[in-house]
RNA sequence: GCAGCCAUAGCUCAGCUGGUUAGAGCGCUAGAUUGUGGAUCUAGAGGUCCCCCGUUCGAACCGGGGUGGCUGUACCA
């Protein structure tokens, strides 16, 4: 009671961008993850877990000038005043380990991990403040063999959940060649620099116009909302217009067209020519292990974040269109994405410790796959449920549930405060197949009835009355209490034969 | 962050140019049915009409401010 004599009561709700997952949903995530993992085990990475959260230093997301976390993490202090922050991702914690572990781990060092991470952004329809990646590194290699395995690995992964070849692309480009394509048009780096690459990153979504106008002076939106451009020159522009379109009409030929193509562009600078032998690498190493261009592809738009990668850059699109509960077509983003970053571990030793990952953002591909229809339908067996209906006799239902659960069938008695009536729907909402019914004529005669609930929904369809479709008693058998196990065996293998 | 739209029961929504006790469908709980799920019928529970201030005899409705949501856009490790 407060001053003013009211009770307080606290508003039940989940925060906002977080979400509670009920049951169907965590089981579809938990067979998600375990395919994945058959993937990343078979690839020979080992698993790790590290903390779910770092001090805020470790991140990266540590404001020296302000003495606080950047905006972005969530973050609080600990007794001694350190600031610690809720993990954004799982590579930056990655990097602290290895550096913190650095003599002790073979090189390279591969693992994977799942988990959820935290983000105070923005949330929206999809978009959540929490959400679960699942990323697998190679630490201390330096040659894109790594990174070519990074790609075949996701392809495997996107297979592995039931996408169909041809049905999803990694696509993949090299921050070289973007590179190298600023030092072309003379674009030095600076706010100028960020805003081409991000230009040249919506090409997928505003095409063309879109992007010449971000390249220039800048585009207006549908809701009037004005994004200034790069102020590049005609000429500027109609270069990366060219790189970026080089690749288009290639993409579905060959991924050697469109090296040549890109090498026309940017084929003047040294780095440049560099990342293009990069992807030339790897594409002997896709070719040699029988990854076609429907499985990856080069792709001139990718361009992930910015000051971050350092050299091979790839992500995972679902190339499949569909509707949302709306009839809204809805397109998916890009459902994992990874690269090459060389210069996270140095951070904390100094020394440049070349690493590549790649990140499945498995909250995304998960409501993607729902949407598709792809999620497996949960295929858990709901608990035959034994019914109380003699709260002096607790101890004989005890007893036949235990005996059910011994020979390994999911089964409870009811624990509820209400009559048969109320057992009955209890049973029939959990979608229990089974109810275990004893009450005081089956006990007189030693038996027990047992009611075969999906049958009955059947049967139920054919009957408008009531009265009728009690007295028939459907669907439910009288059978010894001896035989209890055996019979709810074999009734349970009328309908789930695979689990009986 | 910026822009546009929106906010009434758990959910989907109705509510006339401002008028007295704010409704429907679905869902929920229970009864009809002394021991049986569905269907049907009946009853019940459930609301600070997002919040605050103002206009008015009177506000769910009008005005201002705030908060929250949706859509687009920006940012995104």
């Amino acid at each position: 009671m407060n001053k003013s004599g009211k009770t307080f009561r606290p508003k039940a709700r989940v925060p906002k961008g977080l979400r509670d997952s009920s049951a169907g949903m965590v089981r579809a995530e938990a067979r998600m993850i375990a395919r994945i993992r058959e993937v990343y085990e078979r690839y020979g990475f080992d698993p790790l877990e590290t903390s779910a959260f770092e001090y805020a230093d470790a991140l990266g997301k540590f404001l020296p000038d302000e003495d606080r976390p950047n905006e972005g993490v969530f973050a609080f202090q600990d007794d001694d005043e350190q600031w610690l922050a809720l993990r954004y991702d799982l590579t930056a914690p990655l990097a602290r380990y290895v550096a913190e572990n650095y003599e002790s781990l073979p090189k390279p060092f591969r693992r994977y991990q799942t988990g959820p991470v935290w983000r105070n952004e923005k949330p929206g329809p999809g978009r959540f403040r929490q959400f679960t990646q699942f990323d697998a590194d190679t630490v201390a290699a330096p040659g894109v063999a790594a990174d070519a395995e990074m790609c075949m690995m996701g392809a495997d992964c996107l297979e592995a959940l039931g996408i169909a070849r041809g049905q999803y692309r990694i696509r993949v480009n090299n921050r070289k060649i973007l590179d190298g394509l600023l030092e072309t048009i003379g674009v030095e780096a600076g706010a100028v620099h960020g805003t081409v690459l991000r230009a040249i990153d919506k090409y997928d979504r505003l095409g063309r116009r879109g992007v010449e106008l971000l390249l220039g002076a800048g585009r207006k939106d549908e809701s009037g909302d004005f994004t200034r451009g790069a102020g590049l020159s005609d000429e500027q522009a109609a270069k990366v217009l060219d790189y970026v379109e080089s690749g288009v009409e290639a993409t579905q030929t060959n991924r050697t067209d469109v090296l040549e193509g890109w090498a026309r562009v940017v084929g003047e600078t040294v780095v440049g020519r560099e990342g293009i032998a990069e992807l030339a690498e790897m594409d002997a190493l896709f070719t040699a292990a029988g990854y076609g261009t429907d499985r990856i592809e080069f792709n001139s738009w990718i361009v992930r974040g910015l000051g971050y990668y350092t050299g091979p850059v790839f992500e995972s699109d679902l190339l499949l269109e569909t509707k949302d509960e709306k009839g809204n077509p809805v397109r998916f983003g890009s459902v994992g994405s990874g690269g090459r970053y060389d210069g996270l571990v140095e951070r904390f030793r100094g020394a440049k410790v070349p690493a590549t990952g790649f990140s499945i953002g498995v909250s995304r591909l998960q409501a993607a796959l729902e949407l598709l229809g792809r999620l497996d339908v949960d295929d858990v067996t709901p608990p035959v449920v034994v019914l109380t209906l003699d709260a002096n006799r607790m101890a004989d239902y005890q007893a036949m549930v235990s005996e059910l659960r011994q020979a390994g069938i999911r089964a409870e008695m009811y624990l509820g405060g209400s009559g048969m009536r109320a057992q009955m729907k209890y049973a029939d909402r959990r979608g229990s197949p089974v109810t275990v019914i004893e009450g005081e004529d089956e006990r007189a005669q030693g038996v027990v009835t047992l009611k075969d609930l999906i049958l009955g929904a059947e049967m139920s369809k054919e009957i408008e009355d009531n009265a009728e479709w009690r007295e028939g008693q459907p669907a439910q058998i009288s059978i010894p209490r001896g035989e209890l196990v055996a019979q709810v065996k074999a009734m349970l293998a009328r309908h789930h034969p695979h689990q009986a």
